[in-house]
RNA sequence: GGGCGAUUGGUGUAGUCUGGAUAUCAUAUCGGCCUUCUAAGCCGAUGACAUGGGUUCGAAUCCUGUAUCGCCCA
């Protein structure tokens, strides 16, 4: 309740400077009650005693005392335990919860525009998008919507990974395929085909290594084949992007092609620095600090003994475009935590080489691994990655099913939709609502479960409040400037959590943690099932109870449905 | 060997950054609630901070040792 605590801020400040104790003393030790029997907001004196030789119990109803008619309006003022206790009158939650129904943004407070580019996803051409893409692609997808919402300029780059050696014989075996449609080809088997290819055959091998020169040396003919190459895939990609309801598309596209030519310039700038060194060959830069196991420094390969880049040579071209050409000022890398080491060696040489200051923040957004129920990394029977699409096609059937067993009476075109809705709202809130630093079980029946923290039971808290609407034939949207009054124990708590929704969102921001999100969510709609279990809504004998109500539903399904948008998840009107 | 991350009821999780009261929520289990807006729900009961030290008036939270698991190391 951060608004509650800034309210109260001021007036304590007196009651504080009276008793003759600093601000540095105090101002960090109130926050939000752990114990909400108790208030909203608490200050623990304990830390106090010293100071004032008294006890934390004294201290307390001191200051309680002396607050508590100053506080009136705001909130009631108790102590125990060597705890103020500020509890939130129903005056004050009334007209807090009335300002976020009358604003547009529901609270969320527009800060200083930054224009952030977030790396998500990052498929590869001439392969399937597999479970691996899932979490950087919805994770990624979410923090862009969160911090679109909160007024930044997001840049979503889609690092596609479609340049370097294996595109010699990706290309030959394309060529190789030519007899079918090209809009026919399965991506399925292609890699393996290729690499099998290129393993068994000596002339296969040769081929595809003298594609890659000619691709290198933009030989046109062969950039054509690659360009039609990656086309393929971007179809795929597309496709998976639909049906994910994701916001990427091909103005997202920012492949490592396109940062083949300044790959020369990089260790031309490393050069000038003095930064590179040759080691076996190869030219490395040794960042501070990092060792391997014999203790000897840790190289940064920038370009192979044979020629070739590596990924860190492109991330740094990435870099410096970023810094140079986009403008940005923070960059996120929502990458798997297996690349850490990676990253932190990236961005300490970026640093050490000047492509990046101080004033730019760079971070890495890691996350753990998708597996199945045996603690392993998830993967179909055979071993091989399971592809994302088939994974989102069963999900959808699996909901489908269920919508069917649950509500026989719907029509069947209304279930389709919804039944998308559900299915791939349940994979991705599944992905969203745990602490992404964590692996977590991929299991069907949970994340499709209606009960628990899921994707469905926060789509039916939703469809219900649309319900009640439908049933009264009332426009859920016509209460946005309806002053909100509260008679209850249960309208008060809904409106308690209703005020807290952009805490919530910067929560999520400023731990780059979209789970945050999803657990303020999930309380709403306990909040709102509690409420619409003791409030009946449409009371016709009384009026104002009725709009009142009505309001505070709308508000409910605003926060939600919008909530839930920000997750990248759809709010289904009825299901 | 080194580095990074994880460890909370039977199971899954929140809280850990920024220490505060009786540790969140769900699931499972047990009991109660449908002539009233979707019972896909609500109400109640049971049950957990891996472990040893340290710092502190106070530790799930900070420091440190250990164990287990996962990932990374031309």
């Amino acid at each position: 309740m951060r608004s509650l605590r800034n309210e109260i801020i001021p007036i304590l400040s007196e009651t504080m400077l009276r008793l003759e104790i600093g601000e540095p003393d105090w101002l960090d030790l109130i926050g939000n009650a752990t114990d909400l029997s108790h208030g909203d907001i608490a200050l623990p004196c304990h830390s106090l005693s010293k100071i004032l030789r008294k006890s934390p119990n004294e201290i307390a109803d001191d200051i309680s005392s002396d607050l508590n008619l100053r506080l009136l309006d705001i909130a009631t003022t108790s102590s125990i335990n060597g705890f103020v206790n500020f509890k939130a009158t129903n005056s004050w939650l009334s007209d807090r919860v009335s300002i976020i129904n009358s604003d547009f943004k529901l609270g969320v407070e527009i800060e200083d525009k930054k224009t952030i580019i977030i790396d998500y996803s990052s498929p590869n051409v001439a392969k399937r998008m597999h479970v691996g893409h899932l979490r950087s692609t919805v994770i990624g997808d979410a923090l862009a919507r969160i911090l679109t919402y909160k007024g930044h300029q997001v840049i979503g780059e889609n690092h596609i990974g479609d340049w370097g050696t294996p595109f010699g014989m990706l290309i030959e075996h394309f060529l190789e395929c030519d007899h079918i449609d090209v809009g026919d080809i399965d991506l399925t088997d292609f890699y393996k085909d290729a690499r099998y290819k290129f393993d068994n055959s000596e002339d296969f091998a040769n081929r595809s290594r003298e594609r890659v020169v000619k691709l290198q040396s933009k030989e046109s003919e062969t950039i054509e084949l690659w360009k039609e190459l990656v086309d393929i895939s971007l179809l795929h990609f597309n496709e998976v992007y639909r049906m994910l309801n994701v916001l990427l598309n091909d103005d997202n596209l920012a492949g490592e092609s396109i940062y083949d030519e300044l790959l020369p310039e990089v260790v031309q700038r490393l050069d000038d620095q003095g930064l590179i060194v040759e080691s076996n060959g190869a030219m490395v830069v040794f960042p501070e600090g990092w060792v391997n196991r014999e203790n000897e420094p840790l190289p940064l390969i920038i370009r192979k003994g044979d020629g070739g880049y590596n990924y860190a040579t492109s991330d740094l071209a990435c870099i410096i475009n970023r810094v140079e050409k986009i403008g940005g000022t923070e960059f996120l890398y929502v990458v798997g935590a297996e690349q850490s080491q990676h990253f932190d060696m990236v961005f300490q040489v970026a640093r050490q080489a000047n492509f990046m200051d101080n004033s730019i923040k760079s971070v890495h957004i890691p996350f753990g691994l998708v597996v199945g129920t045996d603690g392993k990394k998830l993967a179909s029977r055979d071993g091989e990655a399971i592809s994302l699409k088939d994974l989102l096609e069963e999900s959808i059937i699996r909901a489908d099913k269920s919508i069917l067993e649950k509500n026989p009476g719907m029509k069947e075109s209304e279930r389709k939709e919804i039944s998308k809705m559900i299915g791939i709202g349940s994979v991705k809130y599944a992905d969203l609502s745990v602490d992404r630093n964590k692996n977590y079980v991929f299991d069907w029946d949970k994340m499709l479960s209606f009960d628990g923290n899921t994707a469905p039971y926060l789509q039916y808290a939703h469809a219900r409040i649309c319900s009640i609407f439908r049933k009264a034939s009332i426009y859920k949207d016509s209460f946005e400037n309806t002053e909100i009054q509260i008679t209850n124990v249960n309208e008060a708590s809904l409106c308690r959590v209703l005020i807290r929704f952009s805490e919530s969102i910067d929560d999520a921001i400023n731990n780059y943690a979209p789970h945050r999100l999803a657990v303020y969510l999930h309380k709403l709609a306990q909040e709102f099932a509690s409420f619409y279990e003791n409030c009946p809504v449409l009371v016709y004998d009384s009026e104002s109870t009725m709009n009142n109500r009505l309001a505070l539903c709308s508000l409910t399904a605003r926060t939600l449905s919008t909530g839930l948008n920000l997750l990248g998840i759809d709010s289904p009107e009825r299901m």
